[in-house]
DNA sequence: CTTTAAACGATAAAAGTTATTGTTTAAACT
DNA sequence: AGTTTAAACAATAACTTTTATCGTTTAAAG
């Protein structure tokens, strides 16, 4: 019984091999779109079907074991769950980063200035990561 | 000519009814997702085609002359181009309003901590609205 | 072991987006 | 004002993405 397996059933996901291994993928590689996902996962289940990914996704965002991370300019990522953070994402080579920042001030304001009772904050910065410049 | 004609041809956009219609809507209701531009269009030109939607946000967007807010949870959004802002989005009534907040503090952070070269910031806080709480 | 509900692969269906084509029109130039 | 031309339009086909269906397999509880 490995670490992803008590990940999932934390989330009441019953646990499968193609669920320990999207688990595995984006522990590994942080942030991946769905088709990367689909590829990545064709290498160990030649014969998964895509309608698996979807469901997966779907259900693992629901059980919140993963989130989606939407980004200005390109298809989504997903991630697994943790600790709130923003994002950095590489508009040259699409790498996409987390990165720690403190956003209860503007949070603050922003509850202070509009009256609406906030409840999670997505920032995604955009620009060009060390490896591009 | 009136205001959107100018502001149309400033973004280098053939002034059309359709354009003029698709601006006013934004102008006057902020934000529109793409079907619900659709439907509003549909009540002035009874017989546009979807795809004439479709390739008008296209191409404004390539030429900034609208932008595109990626929600968390609902559909892309669309809104004439302005100040660089954060959106308040109601998760309960899907309502979005502009909300002027200060992120160049967060940004420089960002940028020390990354080394990233950061040119855009999204800004998403969701939550409740006035009126659903 | 059984049993059973959930997950799986295969694939069809639906929804969303883009491309094509013939027609119309905005705008530049007489 | 009338002509010309490239762009925009409506209609619709093609393509892509996502979801639903269905028969089979499997995780996990008894």
């Amino acid at each position: 019984m490995n670490n992803y397996t008590d990940m999932l059933r934390d989330h009441n996901l019953k646990v499968t091999p193609q669920r320990l291994a999207i688990a595995q993928a984006l522990d590994v590689r942080g942030h991946m779109s769905l088709d990367e996902l689909y590829h990545v996962m064709l290498e160990k289940f030649s014969s998964i079907s895509l309608a698996t990914i979807y469901k997966n996704i779907h259900i693992m965002l629901e059980n919140t074991f993963i989130q989606e991370v939407k980004l200005p300019q390109a298809k989504s990522v997903y991630e697994l769950t943790k600790a709130s953070h923003a994002h950095l994402s590489c508009e040259k080579c699409g790498a996409v980063e987390d990165i720690m920042l403190d956003m209860d001030v503007l949070v603050k304001q922003a509850m202070q200035k509009s009256s609406y009772k906030i409840q999670e904050a997505s920032l995604v910065l955009g620009g060009i990561c060390k490896n591009c410049q």
